[in-house]
RNA sequence: GGCCCGUUCGUCUAUCGGUUAGGACACCAGGUUUUCAACCUGGGAAGAGGGGUUCGACUCCCCUACGGGCUGCCA
């Protein structure tokens, strides 16, 4: 079995689509977990929508998904001459032909086809001219496609795919101007770069069938094809702008971590029996090619965020903190201190079990981000009634002796309710609000330990005045 | 119009002719609990429709409906 080759070919039109993101994660992941390498191909043969930023966006993206390629990056645009030389070398095998139709007359032709009801298929009158007859005109070189029998696809994912020949027009290979067409670059690409297993969007299911061709022409083999379905947005329409998020950065930006998305994208539209939580490691093991559906899939934000808690509970503390802090660069939010970056490291034991996401982390964390005075917002600011301070106030002295350890607080504070006839569930709001301004956070022991005993009685003490 | 692909709980999916059609997320009810999160228990929830093939179809074949793709000197 020769060592498998996969790709992942975008053309640089924006920035990277969750989509291609999840094209590029099926490819990455069959390809590292079969021994093999993952390339990375630019399609930038149409110039008027290629563009340098999109290239460097596509290129973040798949460098925040956490997806390395092998080798250099390749321009199509670069191997234009390496396109045409193959073109001409179709033309000299005879697989070829020069066609001397002005796209006026083939958009005439197709019109009138299109309102007669005929097919728009076009055959050149070129195909089997003498060449002695060729004007000095302007030409494209079409592929001389077979027209009886059929061209057949098998796809790892679709099955045995049938096209019957007389469907399948002469394409054009190499424009008039002498450039490549996408049809064939994309075959004289995968054939250089060695490319052993095609794993893209169903949409490229009937271009296929005309690589195919053109493989044949060219005598080359043809790679194992593999076209996936494409992803909806949630109401089952092809995903667009509409439907919000579609740019891979947009995911970053709402803060979910790479591993989450990787996993939950892995997870639409293939699976591995009902293994629904899973590392990169066992991805890269279990991902095939048959555990790829037919159907396409629709985005799950709820799904997405319960994975994403999952991870977030997962992570290592070192790897979260600098998962936080790319979120903030990515946000451009300003950077944590030295401090800062000390204590939220400290205190993400009690925090990443109770977060989905990278903000709804921070926003728990505020307790230890924020400096004296504390100022409660709205719902907290309710369970600061008199009684309440007076509570407070028992609790600041009651403390100011005590050991700093758990056990010593739960006993405080357990102390403190009871004297007041109060359950802890009841105190435990006006503590919240003292030491964090907020009404949801930690467990109110796992700040004061974090916070450390002057700051926590500081703390209690603003609020009981 | 022509060609191609698809269709299992609300969603992601398992099932590769024989299951009370399983799991997960979400939802509902209850429990645990210092809030949130997490966790535990229970619950409702699916094979698009119609024909075949077969002793037996979610599974194989055909038709219809619905969705999607392609039909460029775009990729």
């Amino acid at each position: 079995m020769p060592p498998i080759v996969t790709r992942f070919a975008p053309s640089p039109t924006g920035y990277l689509h969750i989509g291609g993101a999840r094209t590029a994660l099926f490819n990455w992941l069959y390809a590292r977990g079969h021994g093999g390498q993952f390339l990375l191909r630019i399609e930038d043969t149409d110039r008027e929508r290629s563009s340098p930023e999109a290239t460097d966006a596509i290129l973040q993206g798949l460098k925040w998904l956490g997806l390395d390629w092998d080798g250099d990056v390749v321009s199509q645009f670069d191997r234009r001459h390496r396109h045409a030389e193959v073109a001409h070398q179709m033309l000299a095998r005879g697989n070829a032909y020069k066609c001397f139709c002005t796209q006026a007359e083939i958009e005439a032709f197709r019109e009138s086809a299109r309102a007669e009801g005929r097919s728009t298929l076009f055959q050149s009158p070129w195909r089997d001219a003498d060449p002695a007859t060729h004007p000095d005109l302007p030409y494209v070189i079409r592929l001389k496609a077979p027209r009886l029998g059929e061209t057949v696809i098998e796809d790892a994912v679709q099955g045995r795919v049938v096209f019957r020949n007389d469907q399948l027009d002469d394409m054009v290979c190499l424009r008039s101007d002498a450039t490549p067409t996408y049809m064939l670059a994309v075959v004289v690409d995968d054939h250089d770069m060695g490319v052993t297993h095609v794993i893209r969007g169903d949409d490229h299911l009937n271009n296929a069938a005309r690589q195919t061709q053109i493989f044949h022409a060219m005598d080359w083999p043809v790679p194992v094809w593999a076209h996936i379905p494409l992803i909806h947005g949630e109401d089952g329409k092809k995903l667009s702008k509409r439907h919000g998020a579609v740019g891979l950065h947009e995911y970053a930006a709402m803060g979910y971590p790479a591993a989450a998305l990787r996993n939950y994208l892995a997870r639409l539209g293939w699976s591995h029996g009902d293994d629904e939580f899973f590392n990169d490691e066992q991805a890269r093991q279990w991902f095939d090619l048959a555990g790829i559906g037919r159907a396409p899939a629709r985005l799950d934000f709820k799904k997405l965020a319960n994975l994403s808690g999952l991870h977030i509970a997962a992570m290592e503390d070192a790897t979260l903190l600098s998962a936080l802090e790319v979120y903030l660069a990515a946000t451009d939010a300003p950077a944590l201190t030295a401090p800062d970056r000390d204590r939220l490291s400290q205190a993400l034991y009690c925090l990443k079990d109770r977060s989905k996401t990278f903000p709804e982390l921070l926003e728990k964390a505020r307790f230890l981000l924020v400096a004296r005075p504390v100022v409660p917002d709205a719902a907290a600011e309710k369970s600061l009634d008199t009684v309440s301070r007076g509570i407070l106030k028992k609790l600041t002295m009651r403390l100011q002796n005590a050991s700093w350890e758990r056990e010593t607080l739960e006993g405080a504070v357990a102390e403190i309710a009871a004297g007041t006839g109060l359950g802890l569930g009841k105190i435990a709001g006006p503590i919240r609000a003292a030491l964090a301004g907020r009404t949801v956070t930690p467990s109110v022991f796992d700040m004061m330990l974090v916070l450390g005993q002057a700051e926590t009685l500081a703390r209690l003490e603003d609020a009981s005045l």
